[in-house]
RNA sequence: GGAGGGGUACCAAAGCGGUCAAAUGGGGCGGGCUGUAAACCCGUUGACUUCGGUCUUCGAAGGUUCGAAUCCUUCCCCCUCCA
């Protein structure tokens, strides 16, 4: 049973469910076959929430499979009603063009492009969703659906029990991923659809869909919604997306979300978010709890930004947070020679800092004690920043304990 | 179509003419303890402020009043029950 895709798929927590899950042991085991996960291009880029998806990707390419990418631009102008209280805003072909292409730039970090037998394909389902014949459609493929059926899919359930409003618009979003899957069935060879658990659905329909239209037989896999031990859903703080962009989110920003994992997830997102051996989790377990996080925030930050950049931002935090002293990974704010001349206000100094937003939280940060200058605290908002408070032309401003900027003067 | 209930700050939910920038809980942020964890304890949670205050907010728009989240009118939206 070992080293099969389907084993480690399990033994990594990756698997929710699957539509036949021995049957497609044995047939990935005896063949390479080709599947896809397909991406909602509704943001500029995709963050946290989608990495699982990469990893059962870059899985596949290490079990000698290949992965196709669906880059959802012609899904994206319909928005999937799948877990969403309210329709999504629409967005226009210029926007989500510009997005795939910047959300395409995080699959050629994660993907190996080198080997020939597992090189991913990139498809747009623009391409083919755009062209459809409505008439043609709904012979071909709509005679395939019956209402009844779908009225019975959570997606749809929920918003009609709770008397939302769901457009025809998006009643239709679960019939183009099925169709999406028949044509990569087709068109690619494509025998499995994986997707998230709120993607099951969807997933299935593409399967009947297939079995109806071709008779063929394919596969439908999800992984199971990440929750923290905290009860949260992973990847949303309140500070903003973790971003798997280093233009959105800086290296450092990266290291430090997974340098805080909570106790009780470490282990669980080595298994998930590493390409650590599970043999080789399993006899870390006992290792110091603190180690292990570093581990894991090293591990997937250089997976993303790149060895260096992890060395960087561990080099930063043990600086930062160990030797009370500070790291160059940390975000610089220049500030004029002339403004100190004329005198800065604290207060002025923590809004450009973009630690807080308003001045009244300022002064509400100042009054708790969770303003620093230098690791000194601040206790009164109406001083000002001196040239004594640089050294070495550097001033490290924090809100709290984990919130650092550092300032230089420039003339 | 008929009857009733409701829309309050990030969320949930009190308030029902002045003492309301609005109880309480959750969440967030900060402090303490620790391990950049959890749990727990404390503080804080509209904006601006010369710290005296000032300005904007309780679905929307009007009105009554010295004074409205609270009363009246119209409109929009949601929920429950009946047909």
């Amino acid at each position: 049973m070992k080293n099969s895709f389907i084993s480690e798929f399990k033994e990594r927590e990756y698997f929710n469910q699957c539509t036949n899950s021995g049957e497609l042991d044995n047939l990935m085991k005896k063949q390479k076959i080709n599947a896809y996960i397909g991406f909602d291009c509704t943001a500029q880029s995709l963050h946290v929430g989608s990495l699982l998806q990469i990893m059962c990707l870059r899985m596949l390419q290490r079990y000698g499979h290949r992965p196709i990418v669906l880059l959802g631009g012609g899904t994206t102008m319909i928005g999937d009603p799948s877990g969403k209280e309210e329709t999504r805003k629409i967005l226009s072909t210029k926007e989500i063009n510009k997005n795939i292409k910047n959300i395409k730039k995080v699959f050629d970090i994660f993907l190996d492009k080198k080997n020939n037998k597992t090189r991913p394909i990139f498809v747009n389902n623009l391409k083919w969703l755009g062209k459809l014949n409505y008439i043609k459609f709904l012979r071909e493929i709509g005679k395939h659906f019956t209402i009844n059926k779908m009225l019975s899919f959570d997606s749809i359930k929920l918003r009609l029990e709770r008397e939302q409003s769901l457009s025809y618009m998006e009643f239709n979003y679960m019939i183009l991923q099925a169709y999406d899957f028949l044509e990569l069935n087709n068109k690619n060879n494509c025998v499995l659809q994986i997707g998230g658990s709120d993607q099951w659905g969807n997933i299935i329909n593409g399967v009947d869909l297939i079995k109806r239209n071709s008779g063929k037989k394919t596969f439908g896999l999800t992984t199971p919604l990440i929750t923290l031990a905290s009860g949260s859903k992973m990847g949303k703080t309140e500070r903003g997306a973790i971003w798997l962009d280093k233009s959105l989110l800086s290296p450092y920003d990266y290291w430090q979300f997974w340098r805080n994992t909570d106790d009780r997830d470490v282990i669980r997102f080595l298994k998930m978010f590493t390409d650590k051996d599970i043999s080789e989790i399993d006899i870390m377990k006992n290792k110091n709890i603190n180690e292990l996080k570093i581990l894991l925030a090293n591990e997937t930050t250089s997976m993303l930004h790149g060895k260096a950049a992890a060395k960087n931002a561990a080099k930063t935090a043990e600086k930062t947070f160990s030797a009370g002293s500070f790291g160059d990974e940390l975000p610089v704010i220049k500030l004029k020679k002339k403004e100190i001349d004329i005198g800065i206000n604290i207060i002025d100094v923590v809004i450009r800092s973009n630690l807080l937003k308003s001045k009244s939280e300022v002064r509400r940060a100042i009054k708790n004690l969770g303003i620093k200058v230098n690791n000194n605290t601040i206790d009164k908002e109406n001083s000002n920043i001196t040239f004594d408070d640089f050294k070495d032309n550097i001033l490290k401003l924090s809100h709290g304990k984990k919130n650092h900027v550092l300032f230089k003067i420039t003339s």
